[in-house]
DNA sequence: TCCGAATTATAAGTATGCATACTATTATGG
DNA sequence: CCATAATAGTATGCATACTTATAATTCGGA
């Protein structure tokens, strides 16, 4: 019995090689564009709700506000989204994605949904079910914890 | 139809988000202890195998080679490790875990273990089964994909 | 209506995480 | 045996990601 923890097979363990995969799947694949997952994510939520604040962005997208800040500044110096204050409230700066914004995320679809196929390409069609309703399950149920 | 791709479900956004919980559900259990996750795991590793050099406990662990290279550092700095080079080969850096270091290590194992426990803790012990076999055939997969 | 609490955003600091480039060293083929 | 390839590690730059602190603003209740 080794006095160690066995971290190789701890799910905590597994979840940060399944994400760090993911990623390089998603970089591979969306090579050809110069946007990350996050910042495709982001400009993502932006073509369903324009003008939105980015505290209610980064509920959505589960990312912290403080990271979302720092995302946000880097696509809109690419052009891709621009930030304008709330006239009724001039806490809120409102996000809009631009034209060059939405042709880049429109243009990443594909290699997107490519990348999420390849993420799972290991696993049958009843395990990627499984999988997506497990880790789904996972979630709500942290989230719930935590309200 | 949204023009947009439907982020929220997939697979890619799920790991990421379990990964998020799986951080934050750590660092909640082990906030008494001045380590991340990647330096228990680095800890921990440098007790079952004294004395490694840097490239192999980076394969092992599933670390960059440059991150592993800072993160060691921080941890050297706290005077959990120490490396030495290697007399028989001059480019290799073996690392040696310090009587302080495990003890840390050590000390941290029950809070570890009950980190991943609660990650866990939305599944039943079924599901919990279910999620390390998909997992791991999904780590498995991209491994030998990557061969 | 006025003041303290809550909200939104940013800044600063720490810690990953990966790609690339560069140094030092070792191994190898001709 | 030497030129060159391969390997180990470090340095640097970019991109998350979270915590805490702070500033600006808004809002709710006395």
């Amino acid at each position: 019995m080794a006095k160690s923890f066995n971290f190789g097979e701890a799910p905590g363990h597994l979840i940060r090689r399944a994400q760090q995969l993911a990623v390089a799947v998603f970089m591979e694949e969306t090579s050809a564009f110069d946007a990350t997952p996050v910042q495709f994510a982001i400009l993502n939520a932006l073509m369903d709700d324009p003008g939105e604040d980015q505290i209610t962005l980064s509920n959505k997208v589960a990312f912290d506000p403080a990271t979302l800040g720092s995302v946000v500044a880097r696509i809109e110096a690419k052009g891709w989204v621009t930030r304008k204050a709330d006239p009724g409230d001039k806490r809120r700066k409102l996000l809009w994605i631009t034209p060059e914004g939405e042709k880049v995320a429109l243009g990443m679809k594909r290699a997107v949904a490519k990348a999420q196929q390849r993420i799972v390409g290991p696993l049958d069609a009843a395990e990627r079910e499984q999988l997506s309703n497990l880790l789904g399950k996972l979630i709500a149920g942290h989230e719930n914890a935590a309200a």
